[in-house]
DNA sequence: CCGTCGCTTTGACCTTCGTCAAACCACCTC
DNA sequence: GAGGTGGTTTGACGAAGGTCAAAGCGACGG
């Protein structure tokens, strides 16, 4: 019961896909996994490499990221709490997995975990919803790639990590302010920019009057529907 | 057993999802399911709009698309004989679906789709694992709309629609001549350009011999490795 | 307190690609 | 064959954003 003890205080036990396991499956899934700390830049899978891994992201931030033949980088997504991690039944690894920021993770091996994501059919469908939703989610971010501006891009994003920060409280108009989760660097990669448009474009945002910049990470959203005009 | 005989016939029987039933798993999907047939540019699902049906893609190419609040378009996906149409257990459709060219389609209402999808773990795991390559190759065009350039985005795209036409073929380097299933506005659509870009690209493509155009439709791929550069 | 390091901001410049416009071409109908 | 119609090509131009370079800023260690 030492597993199911581990699981009870897991601050994502009923919204990862563990959320489909009774106590007792579960307890066949911790044989398996086991928690893993990673610290600001350090990665966990590289890409092309094998899979050997699949986790769950129990805090912190991840990012996916794929790189040209010729060495461009792009964020192809970003994981949160309670997101899954890994392809399970590709033998080779298609993104980067780089923590943004201090992550933890509970890990397991791919092949084991794939027999119990077999063995579990609510679990099976879970993941299936799940990568429905991150698949639209992938095409949502096709289109904000391809055709808006990098002011729409930055102005979209602001309002996301606001929403996201502000968890689900009731998204009143009022100002919001948090610390960025990104470097300007990253934003860019997440937004398919350059480090100096992001900046520029925030410059501008702040000029307007739309946000307010403390310092390179603090940031206060003055105006949501300034920003969502664009 | 009149499923069966109209299955038996099918183009796609053993590689879309239905290859995971037996022949009589195969009848029970067959009462809910039904032929239809798209004509060049006509819609099956408005982005939005409830979501109905779910499908098989028999023969022709599908678009998905989605479109910005100022009307800009994009294709953030295509779609192939054996593929699967639709997103189970969504209320809403996320994207609009297209028919490029003519296209046979086997129809399911979404609902009873999900229950025969919950009763048969086989299709649920190969939906699964189709989602997870799609998302995959979702993410791979992110990076290509976000970093590459009009030029290495076509190059990328014709030597794709190759393989494509030659089908499993050995892909030798000799010349290669087929018809594009896409106009070049499609074209534009597809790579995040518009259509006097890609026009551009192909006509300098062509002058450095890469390719040859024929009339507006008719391709030779010349030179693979030329492609291949860029 | 100073110097260094990493990140950010700002400016000047230039390339790429989108926009607008006109001509072109193939195909179809009358 | 004349005239449409829809898609394509080509040119001239401009704007958005990338590149290069320099300066600014904050944190940290000595």
């Amino acid at each position: 019961m030492i597993a199911a003890h581990i699981c009870s205080g897991c601050a994502v036990r009923d919204r990862a896909l563990c959320a489909s396991l009774d106590d007792v499956e579960l307890d066949t899934l911790n044989a398996l996994g086991q928690r893993r700390r990673l610290t600001r830049g350090q990665t966990l899978v590289w890409a092309g490499e094998e899979s050997l891994v699949c986790a769950n992201l129990l805090s912190g931030v991840l990012k996916l990221s794929a790189v040209t033949p010729n060495g461009r980088e792009q964020v192809v997504g970003l994981l949160y709490p309670a997101d899954f991690v890994g392809r399970p039944w590709a033998e080779l690894a298609d993104f980067t997995v780089t923590a943004l920021g201090d992550v933890e993770l509970c890990v397991f091996p791919r092949k084991p975990f794939e027999r119990v994501l077999e063995d579990h059919v609510r679990m099976e469908r879970l993941l299936l919803q799940r990568t429905l939703a991150a698949l639209e989610e992938a095409r949502g971010r096709m289109l904000a790639l391809a055709r808006l501006s990098a002011r729409e891009k930055l102005a979209g994003f602001l309002l996301d990590l606001a929403d996201r920060v502000q968890g689900c409280r009731a998204t009143a108009s009022g100002p919001v302010t948090f610390d960025f989760p990104l470097t300007r660097g990253e934003m860019a990669e997440v937004l398919g920019l350059t480090i100096e448009t992001v900046s520029r474009q925030l410059s501008r945002l702040k000029a307007e009057g739309a946000i307010n910049l403390m310092g390179a990470r603090g940031i206060t959203i003055r105006d949501r529907t300034l920003l969502e005009a664009a």
